[in-house]
This record gives C-alpha cells, sequence and structure tokens, in this order.
DNA sequence: AGCACGCCGACT
DNA sequence: GTCGGCGTGCTC
C-alpha cells in the first residue's frame, strides 16, 4: 500500500489534490506544512502538504506521484497550519492560496531550501582534537579552526565572511575542513534568540501600570486595547513589553498599517532593543523578505516589524504580537484573499495563547464594543504632562460663503495670525489634483472617463487628465469636444489647487505638499518632512497621509477643509472613519503648553455626529455611533458579506449574483439579502461590478449560507463572471 | 489560475 | 483552406 498525502495546490478551488508520496521518501518527512513540488496538469507546482490520508479522494489509478519533497521539516508550527486552516474556512477562501499567502514568493516557488535550513559550522571531535600546527600552510583554514575551538556555540554560515577578506576563501576552507570531516555543518533551526533585550524603560505610572498588567498575561491570551492619544506614550509602552518578552526568550510581531510607519518604529526599537530585528514589507526585495521571514520563522529574529503580509510570519517562539493603529483600515486586504490583519493577529494570539496589544488613540467600534463585552482589556493612556494640550474644535459654517479655493475667509486669517506667530498650519483635504472635473461652461460637458463611471481629475501642473480608478490619462483638450468652445473650466477643489493658492496668498510663506503626487519619488516624503521640522514651512497641506504617523510639534492650527465629504457617504462606516480621521489629523498638532487649534470648514455645523465628536470627543462619538449601529443591526452588532461580481456586461454580473440569491434565499431565515445592486460605480476600467450584501445577527448562520452558496457554484461554476467574496467588509465600492 | 481542446468567423 | 477568437472542462 503506498503512501497517500493531501496538497493543497494555491489555484482558486475550494479542495485538495491527492498525490503518492514521492519514492524513498520516510514517511516521518511527511508532515503537514511541508512544501512540495507536484505535477499539476502539464506543469510543476509548489503545493502544501495538508494531510497522509488512508483513502485517496478519486480512483488510485489518478494519484500522480509528487515530484520532491522541499522541506526537511515544515516552515509552518501545527498553530500556523491551524490558523491558516481557520482563516481560510472564515473568510470562505482556497486552502491552497490561503496558506501560499503565509508565505515570502521566494518560498512559494520552490525556493529558499538553503536559506530554509540555516547552518553553523562546528568542530567534530577529530577536528577539536587538532593541533593548529596541521594548518601551517592553511592560514584560513587555521584562523577558522580557532575561532571553532573558542566557540561554544555553532558559528552560523552568515558569519562566516567577517573572518577574512573575502567571503569566498572562508567559504572555501570550511568546505575543506568539512571535506576532512574535522568541521561539519549543524541546523542551526533550534537557536534560541539570545535572553538580552537591553535596560528597562523609563515610563510615567500610567504606562508601567500598562505594561505591568500586559506583562502579567505574557504566556496567555489576552487582547489589550492600548487607547491613548498622540504623544501620550504608546510605544513606550510596546517597546518595554517586547523587552520583557525578549527577556523570557520569546519572540514579538509588531504589524503596523503602513509601510510609511516602518522607519520611525524601527528606530526606536532598535534603540532600545538589544535582540535582533528585522523588517518586513513590500518594499524589500524578496532576497530581504525571505531573510526577515525566515529568521524569524527560526527563532533567530526576536522582532518582527512588518505590514498586514507579517500577520502570518511563522514565530519559533511566541511571545507578543503588537497591532499599532489598530483602527487603520489598512489592515484589511482588498483584493484576492481578504482577511483582516486585525482580525487574524487576535485569533493567531489566541491560538498561540500569548497577549496582544493593540494600539490606537482612535479605536475601532469592533474594539470598542469587545472591551463592552468583557473581551478586551481597555488600558488607558492619559497625554502626559508637558505634552501636548487638547486641542480646542472650532466649526466654520461655510454656507453661503464665498471660499477662495477652498480656503474660508475665516480660515485664511485664522492661518495669518498663526503663521505671525510664528507657528506651523496644517490643512487636511482628502482629494489630489487640482479639481475633480473639468467643465465646460458653454454646454455642461464634463470631462468623463471613458472606461469608468467618473469625472477625470484635473492635473493642471502636469496639463494631464487623469481617472483615479483606473490607468486612463489625456492630454488637456483645448476647446470642449462636444460644443467647440474655448471655456473650460475646473470645477471643485483639490490639494494642487489650495497649493497654487497658497503660493498666491501667502507668498512669503514655504508650503510643503504632501499627497501620492507630489511624494513619488524616492525619499521625497522624507526630504519633505525635514523641511517641516526644521521651519522652513509654514503651511503643511496633504491627504491622508498626513494623518498618519507623523508629528509636527511646530503646528498649532489645522484646518480640515471638507468635514462633510467624509460625513455625507452610502458608506456606514463613513461617519467612524471620519471621526478618527479628524482626531488623528488634529493630533499631529500642538505643543509644549500650547493648545492647538482645529477648524472644521463644513456646510452641516448641525449634524448630530459632529457635534458630538466635537463636544464629548472620540470617546463621546464612539458611543452615539455604536448605540445607531445597534439599533440598525449593523457591525459590530451583526454580521455582514459582500459578494461581488465583475463582468463584460452588467447584465452578466447582476444575473450572477440573483442566481446567487434565488438558490439560497428563504432557506435561512436568519440571513438578510440587499441586491443584487449595481456597484456604487458600477463600470470601472470597462468592466461592470455588481453587488449582493448578505447580513445576520448570528455570524455562524452566514456562514452557513455562504459555505452552502459556494458549494452550489463549485458544482455549476459562471466562467464569464469574476466574482469575489469579501467576508466583514469595511469599503463598499 | 493556467492550459488544452474545440467550435465558429475573416484572412494570407 | 487556416489563424485565432474565447467558451468549456480539468487539474490528483
Amino acid at each position: 500500500m503506498e503512501t497517500v498525502v493531501r496538497v493543497a495546490v494555491p489555484i482558486p478551488a475550494y479542495r485538495c489534490f491527492d498525490y503518492l508520496a514521492p519514492a524513498g521518501v520516510p514517511l516521518e518527512s511527511l508532515l503537514p506544512g511541508v512544501r512540495l513540488s507536484v505535477p499539476f496538469g502539464n506543469r510543476i507546482r509548489v503545493g502544501y502538504l495538508i494531510a497522509v490520508v488512508e483513502t485517496p479522494g478519486c480512483e488510485v489509478e489518478r494519484l500522480r506521484p509528487a515530484a520532491a519533497v522541499l522541506d526537511a521539516a515544515p516552515l509552518l508550527s501545527e498553530t500556523d497550519l491551524k490558523l491558516l486552516r481557520w482563516a481560510a474556512r472564515y473568510y470562505h477562501h482556497p486552502l491552497g492560496e490561503v496558506i501560499q499567502s503565509a508565505f515570502p514568493v521566494h518560498l512559494r516557488e520552490g525556493g529558499g531550501a538553503e536559506l530554509a535550513r540555516p547552518s553553523g559550522l562546528v568542530l567534530t571531535p577529530a577536528g577539536a582534537a587538532l593541533d593548529p600546527a596541521t594548518f601551517r600552510r592553511a592560514p584560513v583554514q587555521r584562523r577558522l579552526f580557532e575561532v571553532l575551538r573558542g566557540r561554544e556555540r555553532p558559528l552560523p554560515a552568515s558569519r562566516l565572511a567577517e573572518l577574512a577578506g573575502s567571503g569566498r576563501t572562508v567559504r572555501d576552507a570550511a568546505r575543506r575542513l568539512v571535506e576532512r570531516g574535522w568541521a561539519e555543518w549543524v541546523d542551526l533551526q533550534d537557536r534560541r534568540i539570545p535572553a538580552v533585550a537591553g535596560p528597562p524603560l523609563q515610563l510615567n505610572p500610567a504606562q508601567l501600570g500598562a505594561v505591568d498588567e500586559i506583562s502579567q498575561n505574557l504566556g496567555r491570551y489576552g487582547v489589550f486595547l492600548l487607547e491613548g492619544v498622540t504623544g501620550s506614550g504608546k510605544t513606550e509602552v510596546y517597546i518595554e513589553v517586547i523587552r520583557r518578552v525578549i527577556t523570557r526568550g520569546e519572540q514579538a510581531l509588531v504589524l503596523v498599517p503602513e509601510i510609511s510607519l516602518t522607519p520611525q518604529l524601527e528606530r526606536r526599537l532598535r534603540e532600545r532593543i538589544e535582540a535582533p530585528l528585522a523588517v518586513f514589507h513590500s518594499g524589500l526585495s524578496e532576497t530581504e523578505r525571505a531573510a526577515a521571514w525566515l529568521g524569524f520563522q527560526k527563532g533567530e529574529v526576536g522582532v518582527l516589524l512588518g505590514t498586514r503580509s507579517a500577520v502570518f510570519a511563522p514565530m519559533r517562539w511566541p511571545g507578543v504580537i503588537v497591532l499599532d493603529e489598530e483602527h487603520d483600515r489598512s489592515f484589511k486586504q482588498q483584493e484576492g484573499f481578504r482577511f483582516s490583519a486585525r482580525d487574524v493577529a487576535v485569533m493567531r494570539a489566541r491560538m498561540a495563547d500569548i497577549p496582544l496589544v493593540a494600539g490606537s488613540a482612535t479605536p475601532s467600534l469592533e474594539s470598542i464594543r469587545n472591551v463592552q463585552r468583557g473581551r478586551y482589556v481597555r488600558l488607558v493612556l492619559p497625554a502626559r504632562a508637558g505634552a501636548a494640550v487638547a486641542p480646542r474644535y472650532r466649526v466654520l459654517d461655510i454656507r453661503a460663503r464665498r471660499l477662495q479655493d477652498g480656503l474660508s475667509e475665516g480660515l485664511i486669517a485664522a492661518m495669518r495670525d498663526t503663521l505671525a506667530a510664528g507657528d506651523q498650519v496644517l490643512l487636511f483635504l482628502n482629494r489630489r489634483g487640482f479639481a475633480p472635473a473639468l467643465v465646460c461652461h458653454g454646454c455642461g460637458w464634463v470631462a468623463r472617463c471613458r472606461r469608468c463611471d467618473a469625472n477625470l481629475v484635473l492635473h493642471a501642473r502636469e496639463s494631464r487628465l487623469r481617472c483615479h480608478h483606473c490607468a486612463a490619462e489625456h492630454g488637456l483638450p483645448g476647446c470642449c469636444p462636444s460644443c467647440g468652445q474655448e471655456d473650460l473650466r475646473p470645477l471643485g477643489v483639490g490639494t494642487e489647487r489650495v497649493d497654487e493658492a497658497l503660493r498666491r496668498l501667502f507668498p512669503e510663506v514655504g508650503v510643503a505638499r504632501i499627497d501620492r503626487d507630489s511624494t513619488r519619488g524616492r525619499r521625497s516624503l522624507e526630504r519633505m518632512l525635514e523641511r517641516v521640522q526644521q521651519g522652513e514651512v509654514g503651511i503643511l497641506l496633504g491627504t491622508q497621509m498626513l494623518a498618519k504617523g507623523h508629528h509636527f510639534p511646530g503646528v498649532t492650527l489645522v484646518g480640515i477643509l471638507d468635514v462633510d465629504a467624509g460625513f455625507y457617504s452610502t458608506d456606514f462606516r463613513a461617519a467612524e472613519h471620519t471621526a478618527q480621521l479628524i482626531v488623528q489629523v488634529a493630533g499631529r498638532a500642538g505643543r509644549g503648553g500650547k493648545p492647538g487649534t482645529v477648524l472644521l470648514q463644513t456646510r452641516h455645523p448641525d449634524h448630530p455626529l459632529l457635534q458630538r465628536l466635537l463636544r464629548d470627543g472620540y470617546p463621546g462619538f464612539a458611543a452615539a455611533e455604536l448605540a445607531e449601529r445597534e439599533s440598525a443591526c449593523l457591525p459590530p452588532f451583526g454580521y455582514q458579506a459582500l459578494w461581488r461580481a465583475e463582468s463584460k456586461e452588467l447584465a452578466l454580473s447582476m444575473d450572477f449574483l440573483a442566481r446567487l440569491r434565488e438558490e439560497a434565499d428563504g432557506k435561512n431565515g436568519a440571513v438578510h439579502w440587499l441586491g443584487p445592486a449595481p456597484a456604487p460605480m458600477p463600470r470601472q476600467a470597462g468592466r461592470y461590478r455588481a453587488q449582493l450584501w448578505l447580513k445576520s445577527a448570528r455570524r455562524e448562520e452566514l456562514h452557513a449560507v455562504l459555505t452552502d452558496a459556494l458549494a452550489r457554484l463549485q458544482e455549476t461554476p459562471e466562467r464569464r463572471v469574476r466574482w469575489s467574496l469579501d467576508v466583514d467588509p469595511v469599503d463598499f465600492y
């Protein structure tokens, strides 16, 4: 009886494929999680061993032998695998693709066998007994021999190069020693990080209280929501917790929402933590990513700092997971395997029996709710003495006011005063480009994208019209393509237009515009931020890039140019998002003793949620918004899934979703269906998109319906429609 | 997802 | 007559 292995192949299919074990491979090495290369169709692919099975899922004659086992030992632990299986079930995504997402590309492609098993060099007993004089005519071997004799631990291969001028000669020398039986390579798999972490931090009582509470939970599951405004010292709490974790010989996984936030956190961690630290995000080369991942997997890296995709990186010695800016929506993957790194991290902490520390000045409503239900522990850091005083909010009613390129008189006057006092101003507008539309005053023609249901955005400096939803780009028409008149005018205001107006209004003041367009080049963001810190800039202007991470101590006035854009939207999370944005932007301002002022331009000064935010701050807003969500049975009080479809024709997409609904509707009264309906922007890049919304007060019921519908879809697939399923969607585009 | 297979239109 | 469009089925 030959051994049969079940393999998850990374294809969009909800089933596994069985193979005969490769010839000559002992049963003990067929462990769940090892990578295999398998013949698949007429190609060779990398798959992941799920189990050794008794009875294959198809006729024995159809089984083909796997080509090879790629790992001597699984790179994923059983807990890792358990987490991935949970994620595949929860997000209803094919297991092979889910497992694949845990690996860096280098390993997905079957590479990295030598990287996968880092080795160290040790002397064999025969070698240890040698007389150094043996190496009279081989100085490099002799040097290597002496280093090895002086060590208790194996010498990592990665450190060979330090021993001589050329890495090449040392490796040759090492090979000689091994060939003669005087030294051998040993696996460093179990080498544990040294439990040294550097001196403890000086913390204030609140920070110390938080650290102690978390520390008491080391080695146990627990979620700690660390709430504190910018400058309240959340980072020190993370660092001290990590320091203590490292001292226990355990590792820390630190997740941030965006690459741009890694450098500053990396610097602060390196200053304070002596254990090896690695960074993992998409800005690195594949080789660097693989090295960081493997270092963490083997337990040689003490701290892994990464973005969303790092949430699955295996930990040899799980200690703690830190989730910075936990409310940030970037933690949700928006294509393919649509997981929430925040939710996966929580489940991971639970499965690994370790604490998770989630920090934010503006926690997500989900997390606040979990505190209320007693699932998370809330730890509050008050603003530190000497740090920025809480900002004053003021509403600027701009109804019936003439705006100058998006700026009201009141705002301009306040800016004048602030600049005259030698302080800096920060303006926030979440719309890049010069103007969001170009219209003809003769006939009303509007520049539209040919492939999307969207206006083209005017980028005046480059004289281009761009679609912000696809790659379309055009030059500026000299006259109206519809009526021929030469009266095309920009309508609406983007950051580029405000930038231009500011240079006119404040010619002596330096302006820094920070958005995706102005920070395109490498290091250009860094350079701009440097200019701001050095005081060369009086006015900072930007999109949400400004709301994240960076602190501007010289800023005492913040202007939010268009509050309404956020509060009035079909997306039920828009208000939450906007409130977070306002508080986050406000938090960039102010310095010791000098309170910042936040001016909000709005045409709806009486909007109840805005009022609530200004009167009671974020906690008050959150309470009000939670009450609304509860009465509407929206998350976190109800569960949702969004089924999206996309095809060449709207009817095709709609019909596909209608079929899904018809086949399942009525079978489960606990699940409510909305749609199918065209997406808010039905046509994008020439494809027609529709969506079907599922809601339920009971998660299990929702998931049962999804499982059921997917099973039917497997039987009768629809090939002309590309679809995706989004569990716990955060965006409804 | 790829890839082969197969069936219909417009071309050297 | 064929080249190639893409709808369909399959991958252990």
